[in-house]
DNA sequence: ATACATACC
DNA sequence: TACTGGTATGTAT
């Protein structure tokens, strides 16, 4: 039977008629038992034949035409295509496997259901209703009572009363949720001072270093009080109505009992003091970051999950897993764990893509990589490659400058063009206001419209002088807007939505001046910088009277709107096309290998520095160094360069072929961009290495060197000699890889077990965990533990605090239900037996008693079938 | 540079 | 009655 117009296209991999990208999302969120079909039947029912639904089928459709393309594309690929591409993929996935890092301890902390779970503590009413935030129009988040309904955020309020005629919706109170956000943000900053919020109520941390000091930490400095002390907490409630007092005061003893899986431990950790109880947390991740839970749920009465794992991508997953059940858990990874290709990057665009072509797991992914590679652009494989191995970014990027700004309101048609204008004005009044709170200017402004059937357009304008005021904007804006108010072809233009937003700031790049000493140095421009910023101050009619002379130049010297009007009598000036004839741009385009090698760099130069401040010494790299007979360059350690490409792009399939950004047309070495030397080799591991420890013995002062077996006395002449000697070497290298459950360069398949390499994860834990901390002695008292109440016979913090948190995790199994007679007596640890013991032998050793104390810990083993 | 699409919360 | 708002980034032209 043939199917009428575009409305019925069928759906194979779903099975029903209905548009994938408005069916229920129900892998996330913990809704196992409910009805799926049901559910989608009534959102179905309450869209078809609005605006929105006719939209959303024209876009379903444009999808369904790129994945139609797509498959015309695979039906092309040939088998030696394929082949050639399995191999190109492999050596790629063996050298990311080389490079993972698994030392880190990122942390991704997410409250649960956060405004709603607001709501919910400051109005009694609503604690055992269904509920949600927002409005009939749209809601923004839902309480777990509301999700077994299949009521979620981003679902208009209108449908979710139909799903479940009894919700509640109550409208958002921002800056309540900001206050509390601030309050968390608090506790974040006490684990990671350089932590990275992604919302109100979502942040990453790294929890490396923070680990790294809890080790030598009194038991009081890990001691937390179940009610905090009265005064510190009229300060903090102030703020919030008055009738929540009582109500905060009520809750708190009950929390755990309410949750009993948020804290295993409390019964036998937990003791009553004068005036409360408190908790004593031990010295391991999983400790600290449960003690930081436990210190939000005290402060704001709120729960939050976390996900802890060597790299960020990782961390969310193991946090999302925390959702279903309303189990206030935190998650360790012990296998890789994510079930759906539906992990962060990868939406439901992306997914239906993949679906078609029978990909609709982690473990799919990276089977068919080699096929994803040819029917994908670079980006976008290489995203997938990362995930299907479970890398991600091993260290939290520092919160970056904004790109744009916006203000965008949804409204009741409008077609007037006098109310646009109007409305227009506003929008800019309300930009400009925000720009003036951040002191920013941008070149472009950009209008953007929506039409009531919903479809978007975008008019952008990039001007040669920054625009930051409401006329200013606004006389871009409304060009813009006029144009295509004037350009409509049924006549009116109707209108739901208007936005205006500026983007090219150029206020920010003060700075990069300063910081472009070493590449500027590397490349040996001849424009000096500080002489061409200077003549664009004097003069700034030169900019845009001839671009060519200033291009990359133009960094902050763009002349303000006043100036523009100065010289030229009009507002702004366009730009003119195709006159940038030099369009190098700082920092070329690295791969997202490129990209997280150059962060190792700098990650081992900072820690090599003894910069306190953190900031470590961020080694510029260039391998566009035009002369051969360059000296070498220290780097400043208070300089924090940015690092340009390292290698290109194309040295990455081919490991043996030419860098060619690096050294010309040399093709039997690379070029060490520290030292500037030729390494005689071609093997970017071995070239890796040099790097690294020229790097290092820069940001290493000489009398610092304690490392018995660095080549410190050799003179860098010398050390790029003994080249030749890291290759050999490397075989003993590949065996220690082995062990670590990384595999050697060359013998990684994308069709073994990923597991395997990240199983290595939990052994590294215990690693960390139980690195040799550092001796802070309290001589001369032996100490009680907390936990079993049991004098320990030693003075040794360290070997006290093992103890302790031996005994907390004994006490969590018991609280499960296991070991019993364990938990009774409490491990008596001296000293060499508590560090020598398990540090040796903890590697090999299976973490299971600590990882099964502190949760469920999410296993799939089907993943990876 | 511009327009549009995708993604995330 | 009724399907957001803010930011970043990728892709195509």
């Amino acid at each position: 039977m043939k199917m009428d117009k575009s409305k019925n296209i069928s759906y194979k991999s779903k099975g029903e008629g209905f548009l994938s990208r408005m069916a229920l999302n129900d892998h996330k969120a913990g809704m196992e038992g409910l009805d799926r079909d049901k559910i989608n039947q009534i959102i179905m029912d309450a869209s078809k034949g609005s605006r929105f639904y006719e939209n959303e089928l024209k876009r379903e459709q444009q999808v369904n035409q790129r994945i139609e393309k797509m498959m015309l594309q695979k039906a092309q690929i040939t088998e030696p295509q394929l082949k050639k591409a399995q191999a190109q993929v492999e050596k790629m996935a063996s050298m990311l496997e080389q490079s993972r890092d698994l030392s880190r301890l990122i942390v991704h902390v997410d409250m649960d259901a956060f405004y709603a779970a607001v709501e919910m503590r400051d109005c009694p009413e609503l604690k055992d209703k269904p509920m949600a935030v927002g409005s009939m129009s749209m809601l923004s988040t839902s309480n777990y009572d509301a999700r077994k309904y299949g009521v979620r955020a981003a679902m208009p309020g209108f449908i979710a009363k139909k799903l479940c005629p009894d919700l509640v919706i109550v409208p958002p109170n921002f800056d309540k949720y900001r206050a509390v956000s601030n309050e968390i943000r608090e506790i974040f900053a006490d684990y990671d001072p350089h932590f990275q919020p992604v919302s109100l109520d979502e942040a990453y941390l790294d929890f490396t270093d923070h680990v790294n000091h809890r080790q030598s930490w009194l038991v009081s400095s890990r001691t937390h009080y179940y009610h905090a002390s009265s005064a510190a907490r009229g300060e903090e409630k102030s703020e919030l109505p008055k009738e929540t007092l009582p109500e905060v005061q009520d809750l708190s003893p009950v929390l755990f009992e309410d949750s009993p899986s948020s804290s295993p431990g409390l019964s036998a950790s937990g003791a009553v003091v004068a005036g409360g109880v408190y908790e004593v947390f031990g010295i391991s991740v999983e400790e600290a970051v449960r003690e930081m839970r436990f210190r939000i749920e005290q402060k704001t009465v709120l729960t939050a999950s976390a996900g802890i794992a060597p790299n960020m991508m990782l961390a969310k997953v193991c946090s999302d897993k925390n959702k279903p059940n309303v189990r206030k858990v935190q998650y360790t990874l012990l296998k890789l764990i994510y079930k759906q290709s539906l992990v962060s990057g990868i939406g439901k665009v992306s997914e239906k893509m993949l679906n078609a072509l029978g990909i609709s797991s982690c473990s799919h992914l990276g089977q068919r990589m080699a096929l994803l590679s040819l029917l994908f652009s670079e980006t976008a494989w290489h995203h997938f490659m990362q995930v299907s191995l479970g890398l991600g970014s091993t260290y939290i990027p520092r919160h970056e400058e904004r790109k744009s700004m916006s203000t965008e309101r949804t409204f009741k048609e409008l077609s007037k063009a006098e109310d646009q204008f109007s409305l227009c004005r506003e929008l800019c009044e309300e930009l400009a206001e925000n720009m003036k709170t951040e002191d920013l200017k941008g070149k472009t402004v950009t209008l953007k419209l929506k039409k009531v059937n919903f479809e978007v357009k975008t008019r952008s304008l990039t001007l040669t002088c920054t625009v930051a005021t409401v006329d200013e904007i606004f006389a871009v804006a409304k060009d813009l807007l006029k144009t295509e108010i004037e350009n409509e072809s049924p006549q009116p233009l109707r209108l739901r939505l208007m936005g205006v937003r500026i983007s090219a700031f150029v206020s920010s790049d003060d700075k990069k001046p300063l910081q472009r000493s070493i590449v500027g140095f590397l490349r040996q421009e001849k424009t000096d910088c500080s002489v061409s910023i200077q003549e664009t101050h004097k003069n700034p009619q030169k900019e845009y009277l001839s671009h060519h002379t200033v291009q990359t130049v133009t960094l902050n010297c763009h002349p303000t709107m006043q100036q523009c009007q100065k010289e030229k009598g009009v507002p702004w000036q366009i730009k003119k096309k195709g006159l940038g004839g030099d369009q190098t741009s700082e920092e070329p385009q690295q791969s997202f290998f490129q990209r997280a090698y150059a962060r190792r760099l700098e990650r081992q130069a900072a820690s090599s520095s003894t910069d306190e401040e953190g900031n470590g010494v961020n080694v510029s790299v260039n391998t566009c160094i035009g002369s051969s007979d360059q000296k070498c360059v220290e780097p400043s350690s208070n300089t924090r360069n940015s690092i340009s490409s390292y290698l290109s792009e194309k040295d990455f399939g081919e490991a043996h072929a030419s860098t060619s950004g690096c050294g010309g047309t040399e093709s039997e070495s690379l070029r060490c961009p520290v030292c500037f030397r030729r390494v005689e080799t071609t093997n970017l591991n071995i070239l890796n290495r040099h790097i690294d420890k020229c790097l290092s013995k820069f940001s290493r002062k000489p009398h610092q060197s304690t490392d018995p077996d660095s080549e410190s006395d050799l003179d860098l002449e010398n050390e790029c000699k003994v080249v030749h000697k890291w290759r050999e070497e490397e075989a003993k290298d590949s065996e220690e890889l082995e062990l670590s459950g990384v595999r050697p360069h060359g013998q990684h398949s994308l069709k073994n077990d990923p597991t395997q390499a990240v199983s290595s994860i939990s052994a590294d834990n215990a690693t960390v965990t139980l690195e040799q901390p550092q001796l802070c002695n309290d001589k001369g008292h032996s100490l009680i533990c907390p936990v079993c109440q049991l004098t320990q016979e030693t003075d040794d913090l360290t070997v006290f605090n093992h103890h302790v948190d031996l005994c907390l995790n004994q006490e969590v199994l018991h609280e499960l239900g296991g070991n019993t007679s364990s938990a009774i007596n409490p491990p008596s640890v001296t000293k060499s037996k508590a560090i020598g013991e398990r540090v040796k032998d903890s590697p090999p050793s299976p973490p299971s008693k600590r990882a099964k104390g502190i949760g469920p810990c999410y296993t799939i083993d089907r993943f990876f079938r």
